[in-house]
RNA sequence: GGCGACGUCGCCAAGUGGCAAGGCAGAGGCCUGCAAAGCCUUUAUCCCCGGUUCGAAUCCGGGCGUCGCCUCCA
């Protein structure tokens, strides 16, 4: 079986055959450091992220690379802004990058190059282009000629006379051409600025890319990746340069993902209608964002939404139940004969099923929604495996229950959603005084407490009186801790109580 | 104006020629002292019209609607 990827170049699906045999070679567009990252910029970097999980996790040997544009229009307003130097923007926004992206449980980049330590590389690219006819300097900025690369928005599908008959073409007499771009700008007064052959000045957006996946991993690599408002015109400009400069295929396969929408409008900082990452993260947990965003196509648009994220929670906590149910169920002790085996051989075939299904919803253009239905199905069997058999667990039964626990959070491991069914319970100081009240406990020790007080219920619930063993249950739900009596006995898991 | 994408159950969302996954929400039932967790049952013919086909949500044409790109943007 074959791994097929949506070519927005060819816009079908191909099978995605790599340039070196079991190996991938990928660029994904970073961000501008000018400010923290937004919702919808993570959901772009998550898409990448499984994606690169998911050819390690078939074996592929995966180099990722991603850039970070730390010189830009938009870094030298902020400073500007702000009465500090760009550099210190630049400096401030990629730490804060690279902290949102570990926060995200996103996988750190094989290489991360800085535009800033790649000028020499561009300026060797910009002269290459000029010495071939491909662009041209001007009172010391550089433009690419557009009408000089004639495959000009081939990526994007669109024409150049089709480009300039739109309205909105800025009009620059010293370009031959309305749709020619900047390869290098001259400095402002108080601007960052490198040497070059034109003068004082720094790179244009684009050619950053150019240069930096060519350094990192040759041309043509595989997969170059991004948000869909890159196609055009960035990408469809890093491949005019790129192909313009090196006469060779510059990417083999670009994939382009949906953007994260707000009142079905696009979120984006210029619209104003922003919500950070990490403002996100402070209310909801990592699983659950991951959860949220994949449980929908990547190329598809998404909107964000509170509510979807209350049900993603909702959903995770299915995921969570289960896996902590099968390690309980796990430890009970081995009772009498187990499971009967039509009851073994359906979760055993289930858990076949749910593998199988998996790879094959991934294999076709990354299908995550496909692949977390999968996991479901395979949830729903376990819980019924569970259901029929928990007051039942033999010892053959326990190979089975490991097995399906590990696979659960094997696959959501590819998604890179943890789970890990343990509970954290921080045990609140406050159980002491309340486990004093209804058990008589003198100790200070929260877990003893609670301890204490689940032999009282016990004791309690023995005797039948159910208003002493109610009273321990509310007491321990006042301090966000639930009561779960099962087969094999009462249990306490933590819930936040907001 | 040009180019492109999309329109599937109450909400979200897979599925791109052969009897419509999954999540959330709802209803009924089971388990439970009551709960919690969970299980079972139950809710769609796929925006509209026309066409191709033995057969279409899935292909083609038209219409309506939404979104994206065409300017910085993940």
């Amino acid at each position: 079986m074959s791994i097929r990827v949506h070519n927005t170049m060819t816009r079908t699906k191909e099978e995605f055959v790599p340039r070196e045999a079991g190996k991938v070679a990928m660029y994904v567009c970073g961000p501008t450091v000018y400010n923290h990252i937004h919702i919808g910029n993570a959901r772009t970097f998550l898409t990448f992220d499984v994606i690169r999980r998911y050819f390690i996790w078939r074996g592929f040997d995966v180099t990722f690379v991603q850039n970070i544009t730390d010189v830009d229009d938009k870094i030298i307003k902020r400073a500007a802004e702000e009465g500090i130097a760009p550099a210190d923007v630049a400096d401030t926004y990629t730490f804060a990058f690279r902290a949102a992206m570990e926060s995200l449980g996103i996988e750190r980049p094989t290489a991360q190059p800085l535009a800033t330590q790649t000028i020499p590389q561009m300026i060797d690219m910009i002269e290459r282009l000029i010495a071939g006819g491909h662009a041209y300097a001007v009172d010391g900025d550089v433009y690419f000629s557009v009408r000089s690369f004639p495959a000009y928005g081939k990526l994007s599908g669109r024409d150049i006379d089709d480009l300039e008959s739109g309205a909105r073409v800025e009009v620059d007499d010293r370009k031959q051409d309305p749709l020619d771009f900047a390869l290098w700008k001259t400095a402002k007064p108080g601007e960052p600025h490198w040497p070059s052959p034109w003068g004082e000045g720094r790179p244009g957006w684009h050619i950053e890319c150019s240069v930096m996946s060519e350094g990192e991993l040759g041309l043509p690599f595989d997969i170059h990746g991004g948000a869909s408002d890159l196609i055009f015109p960035h990408h469809e400009n890093e491949l005019a340069q790129s192909e313009a400069a090196t006469g060779t295929q510059f990417v083999r396969y670009w994939l382009h993902g949906g953007l994260l929408q707000v009142n079905a409008e696009k979120m984006s900082k210029s619209l104003g209608n922003f919500m950070l990452l990490k403002d996100v993260l402070a209310v909801y947990a990592v699983p659950v964002v991951r959860l949220f965003m994949l449980q929908t196509h990547y190329r598809s648009p998404l909107e964000f939404s509170t509510d979807r994220l209350d049900e993603a929670r909702t959903a995770f906590e299915r995921i969570e139940n289960l896996v902590r149910n099968l390690e309980w169920a796990k430890s009970a002790k081995a009772m009498s004969s187990g499971a009967p085996s039509a009851s073994r051989e359906l979760l055993a075939s289930a858990r076949d099923a749910a593998r199988e299904k998996f790879v094959a919803e991934m294999d076709d253009d990354f299908n995550t929604a496909g692949a977390l239905g999968a996991i479901f199905e395979f949830a729903r069997a376990a819980n019924t495996f569970l259901a029929d058999n928990q007051s039942d667990v033999g010892v053959a039964d326990i190979e089975l229950l490991v097995h399906a626990k590990e696979l659960i959070i094997e696959l959501l491991a590819v998604l890179g959603v943890v789970v890990t069914g343990a509970v954290d319970i921080e045990f609140p100081p406050d159980v002491v005084g309340i486990a004093n009240q209804l058990a008589g406990y003198a100790g200070t020790d929260p877990e003893e407490a609670v301890r204490a007080l689940l032999a009282a219920r016990a004791a309690a619930r023995a005797e039948r009186n159910w208003t002493a063993a109610d009273a321990v249950r509310d007491g321990l739900a006042m301090v966000g801790l639930v009561v779960e009596d099962t087969a094999q006995g009462a249990r306490v898991t933590y819930r936040a109580v907001n």
